[in-house]
DNA sequence: CTAAACTGTTTATGCTCTAAACAAGCGCGT
DNA sequence: ACGCGCTTGTTTAGAGCATAAACAGTTTAG
């Protein structure tokens, strides 16, 4: 039962601490003018935090660590930020810094949505991070996020779709740059490695219960590099985007 | 220094307890002549971990909660699951149970690669903590996971594509349910209301700075219930893979 | 019947986030 | 000019987490 009181008393906290978290993340902030100078801002915190999770991965960024980055105790923080959920979502903001111009991609909506999801890949691959620190749940959305989400958006008005489906359309694309980091974020090279052994050994005791996946392996379908795996999805995407608007 | 060595010696222990994991994930543990009989078993105690994060969510599942269900302590649970993440493996291997059987959905690839997406749909919306389980880095698959991949390229193979093809998209079906998971993890009834009324009186006072996205909203891309999601990625993804075979 | 193997418990370590109480710095209003 | 009070940063403390190590008790093989 006090178990049951407190994660209740954390969820409404957290519901009444939003507006806060949104006013961090969109810098209406009104700072004071009473107390000794601030050494700290959120967004140099949160830079902190970027540049610790580039090098030793989110799980190494704690508040007592980002805090050590300053020299400061790691109580200090909070009064910068309200929780560790509101520094991680700042890391978002921070990351995705201005939305990309894709004017210079070309006219067409496809040029234009292809150059959107490399660009946003780039990001994913710069900070591998970015997945784990999306997936926890996110329910604000910064400046930065709304502004990748209006180009992209922008590139589908000409496309004589309806709201609705560009919304879908613009999920699928995100989607397609989302998962593909989520099958890189594991793989580094031996542990790929040691992955397909292992596997393939099981898979040889066990052929008959796996045929098409057997078959698939036989034929090279996990060790060829001939497919970009992002271009891959993106052209098939990017053609049912196209069958569906000359349907129309 | 310390701090170094620790997650060093950490990641060697993991990397000697891949195979146990695998032995438990396939069932291939034999079992003690001498001791006392085990009350536990993995799979027993991964059900009820699976019952427990189903009815309070994944968060919930700690080796602790987990142990208080059989009135043992947590550290009882050691003599059968290595660490914690070998239980959450060996959830999700529970629960995807028996790989489905597509036969029935029809003879076309696209038939049956549609059903495949609506069952894993189906695990994904009883089993909401999925996604976050799978999301951790997850290096072995169990032979419930490869039964599932095994069913969707077996789907693929009436379709002449390259092996290497076949692999990709069943990556991209495989993806569009995950996503759609991760879109829908976040949202209950309440909370997506209150985000609505924020982020349209966000626009409302940006909306020179975001016009597509403002646009959109204003056209009701994101209230509308026209289009189901799954469906509709679904089928601009099969048209692309149409399109693709139609060109081979 | 003894010894080995196995199960489960207790104890302890180190990590996490963050609440609460406190000392010290700084400027506004009087 | 000066003190009140807001603000910053620190220390202390608590609750939870995974899990290592040492130990007690149980069962069966030799």
């Amino acid at each position: 039962m006090a178990r049951a009181a407190k994660p209740r008393e954390n969820k409404d906290k957290k519901a009444r601490d939003l507006p806060t978290g949104i006013a961090l993340l969109w810098g209406e902030q009104d700072q004071p003018a009473r107390g000794p100078k601030p050494r700290l801002t959120p967004q140099r915190i949160a830079q902190a935090a970027v540049t610790l999770a580039d090098a030793e991965g989110l799980e190494t960024v704690s508040m007592n660590r980002v805090a050590a980055e300053f020299g400061v105790s790691a109580m200090a923080l909070y009064r910068y930020v309200p929780g560790k959920t509101e520094l991680v979502e700042l890391m978002v903001e921070a990351v995705l810094a201005e939305p990309p111009d894709l004017s210079a991609a070309g006219s067409g909506w496809r040029a234009r949505l292809s150059a959107w999801a490399h660009r946003q890949w780039a990001v994913y691959r710069a900070h591998p991070w970015l997945l784990a620190a999306t997936a926890m749940r996110r329910q604000i959305m910064g400046p930065h996020q709304l502004a990748w989400m209006d180009a992209a958006l922008a590139a589908l008005e000409p496309t004589g779709l309806t709201a609705d489906q560009r919304h879908q359309v613009f999920l699928l694309i995100a989607g397609q740059v989302r998962n593909l980091a989520q099958q890189r974020a594991d793989f580094n090279e031996d542990h790929n490695r040691e992955w397909g052994r292992l596997t393939s050994e099981l898979l040889n005791r066990h052929s008959d219960r796996f045929p098409a996946l057997t078959k698939a392996i036989a034929d090279g379908a996990f060790t060829s590099t001939e497919l970009d795996p992002l271009d891959f999805g993106l052209d098939r995407i990017l053609d049912g985007v196209q069958v569906l608007i000359d349907r129309a």
